[in-house]
DNA sequence: TAGGATTCTGGAAGCGTTTGCACACGAGAA
DNA sequence: TTCTCGTGTGCAAACGCTTCCAGAATCCTA
């Protein structure tokens, strides 16, 4: 384990000279450069980062809070966010924190609490207004996906968007009843997600002149299995069922595909479904989408974050900022059967 | 951002007796520390972690190689390791590498030559005698899951014991033709899980007294549209169409059953299906399945390195670990249909 | 009551870097 | 020729902790 001065003792400089040639910072010339890179290579030398960082107050690590990790849409940011961030030489320190309130601001304290980061990425973490204040304060960017919050900048597709888009899909295919099954808006997390895919859903309908029914509107887990169960529920009783189903996410509306078809119900003949995200699986299930890239996200917030860092007097956007989210037509959805 | 010295003002204390006050390490009165935590939670004070690593040469750091996050396995290990490692107050730093072997050697060394972690869990990554030797002669502890590996401890379930598991529930049921829906065993990485697998399953058929047949291995990628597009060949031709299929993971079982479905067979009734892993989704799709837990799989792996970071002497198994996996009945597997 | 053991505290020496400052040198400008 | 100015290099002072060592106070034990 040889140290800065071992490199410079070999390569017949100082310490300060080995210190600028390898960190590229100063004046050195070409010749000793290449003398002093020799010498570390040989002896296999490599910074000391707690000494460097101790010294430059600069740690090169990013912080990554995020409420779950096996699930697409978290992997898929977790990804995008690692290979933005090794790109450019930072690594990734991984905080999961469940969603509940208690536990939320409990990360956070632990994370403005610990100098062990220079930055921080929020994964769908809604931080009050004092608290992303005092992050600030302490001189950390940070970045969020999902909000908008106050304070931070943030990305995200936009929800009501999103589901406006699905709806119209739906609309425009001839339908009218539609189910649009979400999550509980009562959940206070996730920057109300699904209270603002509701309200996409419901501003489509009423548009188009259907006055909005609370029983067309369904709350289930965002997952397959949740999906399914919902599905078979609503699907089971032929007097309720709709001809349409807007999922909030694909996940669920894959669940739905999976219960209509095990009730002899075909897509998209006897039920046209569409969902959010663009998962995976959803083209093997044939399942029409409002796709949208959370790695691409993660990246966009990476970028935000290190530019702050490392590219003085650069801000990032100071309002939320609508990532694309574009609508993928596959085989679930199709104009209703004509009932007689 | 104040630092030691003025806590210790505060207290009315030396910088030293602040150190062992808050570190717990060496004699404190009970007095003295109350007063210096108080001090120090005013001052809302907390140490650098640079400059305590620079001397005592521990980062709290823990490195995590992965090859893949968006798959349950190894989301799964995340999450379990995670959890452990927060539990004893180490971060997670998070290395995300392709299994390319050009990948793994590079995050190899970049992860050797760096001095900012402590020690390293490689999930899936065949380090080589020469690379771990190398490793652990810097001191660092390593643990793998996957396995075995030279000169590191590691630990996965017994996969030849699970396919053999798998294989002589079907037996046992009365299946004979029994196709094996696995990986590429020419795919050298996973430590030959594959081609494992395969071994497990066939000796098991042998031992039944059915002869193996090269035609009853069909390799196809580690997911649901993977086992679904096997599926659709394999079960399209009655005259090749075996009674059960043995899914070396749930994903491609699930696969499996979507394509059986698709085509009009009921499972289990038409064929029975069993896979590895037990999958959230499995229960939805009532998958009979040999059950394991990645996750304390990853908090096994955390306790290893830990331990031999903490307590000084304690040595991990020198050996490979098998973790246990059950067999988890479900529906999808039953005695087949009696053609007369 | 002496003397060793135990507990408590402070001073100061690092830990391995980065960087401000001083200085030396050669080149071009005055 | 003398003066700047841009380069290239070294010295030494931080950076903010932990820990060794020594000394003081207290407590037992003989």
């Amino acid at each position: 384990m040889s140290g800065i001065e071992d490199v410079a003792t070999l390569a017949g400089v100082s310490k300060a000279t080995v210190s600028r040639a390898l960190s590229g910072r100063g004046y050195v010339s070409a010749e000793t450069r290449t003398r002093v890179s020799a010498a570390a290579a040989t002896l296999g030398y490599v910074v000391s980062s707690s000494a460097s960082s101790l010294v430059t107050g600069r740690t090169n690590n990013v912080g990554v809070i995020i409420p779950e990790i096996n699930q697409w849409f978290f992997g898929s940011i977790i990804e995008g966010v690692e290979r933005a961030l090794l790109d450019r030489g930072y690594d990734l320190m991984l905080y999961n924190t469940s969603k509940t309130v208690e536990e939320r601001s409990r990360v956070f304290e632990y994370f403005l609490v610990r100098k062990r980061v220079d930055a921080v990425i929020a994964v769908t973490l809604e931080i009050t207004a004092p608290e992303a204040e005092r992050l600030l304060s302490l001189g950390k960017p940070i970045a969020g996906i999902g909000g908008p919050l106050v304070g931070i900048p943030t990305l995200s597709i936009d929800d009501v968007e999103a589901a406006r888009l699905a709806t119209e899909h739906l609309l425009l295919l001839g339908h009218r009843a539609i189910v649009h099954v979400g999550g509980d808006i009562d959940e206070q997390m996730d920057f109300h997600v699904h209270s603002k895919r509701l309200r996409g859903y419901r501003e489509a309908i009423e548009a188009a002149g259907i006055s909005y029914d609370p029983e067309s509107h369904v709350a289930t887990p965002f997952d397959i299995p949740g999906g399914y169960r919902v599905g078979k529920q609503l699907l089971g009783d032929p007097r309720r069922r709709p001809t349409a189903v807007f999922a909030a996410c694909d996940e669920v509306g894959i669940g739905v595909i999976l219960a209509a078809r095990e009730l002899g119900l075909s897509v998209p003949e006897d039920l046209s479904v569409i969902g959010i995200d663009d998962h995976p699986l959803s083209e093997m299930f044939g399942l029409t989408s409002i796709g949208q890239r959370p790695d691409l996200q993660g990246e966009q917030a990476v970028d935000w974050v290190i530019r702050q860092l490392e590219e003085p007097g650069w801000t990032p956007p100071s309002k939320h900022t609508f990532v694309p989210a574009r609508l993928v037509i596959r085989s679930s959805t199709a104009p209703p059967r004509r009932v007689g």
